[in-house]
DNA sequence: GAATAAACGAGACGGTACGTCGGGTCTTCTG
DNA sequence: CAGAAGACCCGACGTACCGTCTCGTTTATTC
């Protein structure tokens, strides 16, 4: 996410939007061309048609930008509307992250930005603050509303559902790179929502040579 | 993995054993010192006492250098002896995992390789054949005993066992950041080995700050 | 010499004076202390506390350094006043080029600058240009103006002046390492205005050790 | 030159001809492809068929192999036999010289051989003795022939002809590149020789308009 | 004829410098 | 006065050769 400092009646010039998204489509359209490493703030900035220093004053790091960029594609955000029981909010939910994840160069933004986090402390916290939990949020909207209407299942608890639901989500993303399929929602709510559990609604991996 | 290019009677000097085994501690030591963002080809050169060419010569990148000084640690192999029962086997397969990565350090190491996993593709594709298959090479084989031995349960099915058990494994170590401890071991065998699983021994995240 | 490309009006920062003088220097320095051969763009840069890149900007090779190290001395340029007579403007011009060549370090980048223009081609088209064409155009307004004044031998042909100055000069600089000395002018003005011959000429005893 | 060690009645293999002769030829013919600077020991050997170690076991430098090719190819040497006059053997010996350097690629090997000889003073102490001293004695055996026959001309003095002679040669292929031509061999005969003027020709009546 | 000795092609070694790339900072000019 | 243009210092990149040091092999000489 880019700094967002308050411009409220300071002086000098505004900061240039038009700028900004020239900034944000070419590290989108550069990251499709030559991939995360060879991705450079100098070939964002030529892409763009700015300086340099227009991208060091607003985004701590490349890898910021692109954070940025996803958000601004409008493809990081799931609605949590109310569709009367649990079951349909939570299908509702990951059919929605399924259908975030379906593109394939948002997946690979996605996992880049993953392991980007773990090689660079400072941008994790940012992407867990700016992503992650947002996400996580938004289960725990749904998960609420069901307890509040009371149709939330005894078991597993609140946080196992959310360490199932993304834990099986990003396994498949970084590890396996399978797709997020149907089948998978099928499964995931069959486990999460009826009681007892239907003993193979694990999270399931089709291709065993893929896998850690 | 380094590349063991075939040696068979040619002419020319060997390859230096020592300087290997000097840059794969070099790699492991400067690792821990200034991290993978800080480590460069130069400083292991420098630290090993080896010219650069050296390491162009046997790996392709730092990340190829720092598997093969995982491997060499000796960290990275995990037994499967027979121990009378699918039970104990998997028991033994888990502890031996845990005590593999038990140490910061190596665990840094991981998630460090699976992150560049992603953004270096063809160093994704070796460090699946060199380290992921292996290790899921080698619960299949404490499996396969068990099927022939006939104490394999009916469910979950091979593949999902070694989704949830890998897959569990690296979201804590990537997302929460977890360690990996005996009760995680506990709940893993009770879903896994006894029928039918307690409602609780789902894949569980205990800090919701830190996860996905 | 540097590229002088030209500034007029353009954004940007300026080209800094101040790294220009202490690259020039640093070369300077370090031809006397290293020589030549020991003479590395790296080392001028540490030398002169800039970065690589601000001395490939401006200069093809370090020889081209060196060159316009000399032109900022000062120590190039060769008067061509009028003293009268054919006579006088030639002994003139040869014992000014003789002070010219008076110091080792000079001497010594000379020869080395001659040396790197018969191995560096496009270099040499740079030194003829920016520093030998000037010589001998020099010599050449000589003898115009004695043409003009009529006291012009009528042989040797002017191009033969030329070159015999020239190439004398140059012969005991690259060939014979011998200073260029009084006992030179004074031959050297007797062979080519002929009247009057050389006073007392005992003539200079070469070093058949160092000679052709 | 070549090392030349003593080989009489040592144990063990011989020097191989065939490796040493196909080191100068890769030598003369990389010299024509790639210039000097790009010439390499590692090229040579590659070219030559041939370990590196064999070069350097042979040869201090590549300048070195470079002038053991020539005087291979038996392009260096002049005769020195009687004309009958100073004139006619000073006319022979020029010309002789003349026709050594007519061969563009061996003047620009000179050239190169001249230019490391001001590089480097180890080479420079070779080039003298194996070529530049052989040179200067041929043209001192003239004189000295021309000394005893007693029509050796009062000046210039027989230091400075040979400085004359050889200056204005290696001027001509270091500075001019101008080829060397009769035109310049009769100038510097008239100069030199003065009374009587050569047989051949009559005393060059200069055209000042002719140009260099 | 075995042992010794030297030179051979091959090729890995520790190094140095190359010329380039990009990071992040610091002017200078333009809109 | 923000922003583009671009020069600056810095450091790592991956490459090219340097000159040296094994290797295993091929001659020659000596014992």
């Amino acid at each position: 996410m880019d700094k967002q400092r308050p411009t409220a009646g300071r002086p000098g010039r505004k900061r240039s939007e038009e700028s900004r998204m020239a900034i944000l489509a070419a590290s989108f359209e550069l990251f499709g061309e030559v991939g995360y490493a060879g991705l450079t703030i100098e070939g964002i900035a030529a892409r763009a048609g700015c300086g340099k220093q227009t991208i060091y004053r607003w985004w701590p790091s490349k890898a910021d930008v692109l954070l940025d960029a996803m958000a601004v594609k409008g493809e990081l955000y799931v609605t949590t509307a109310d569709h009367g029981s649990y079951g349909q909010d939570l299908r509702a939910f990951l059919e929605d992250t399924y259908r975030l994840a379906r593109g394939r160069k948002v997946i690979d933004i996605l996992c880049t930005l993953m392991a980007e986090a773990q090689i660079d402390r400072d941008f994790g916290g940012r992407f867990r603050t700016a992503f992650l939990h947002r996400r996580r949020d938004s289960l725990q909207t749904v998960i609420d509303r069901a307890r509040r209407r009371g149709d939330l299942p005894s078991h597993p608890a609140p946080s196992t559902v959310l360490d199932i639901v993304f834990g099986t989500l990003w396994y498949r993303l970084l590890a396996t790179r399978q797709a997020l399929d149907s089948d998978l929602v099928d499964d995931l709510l069959a486990t999460l929502v009826q009681a007892p559990p239907p003993p193979t609604t694990t999270p399931a991996a089709s291709d065993p040579t893929e896998a850690l």
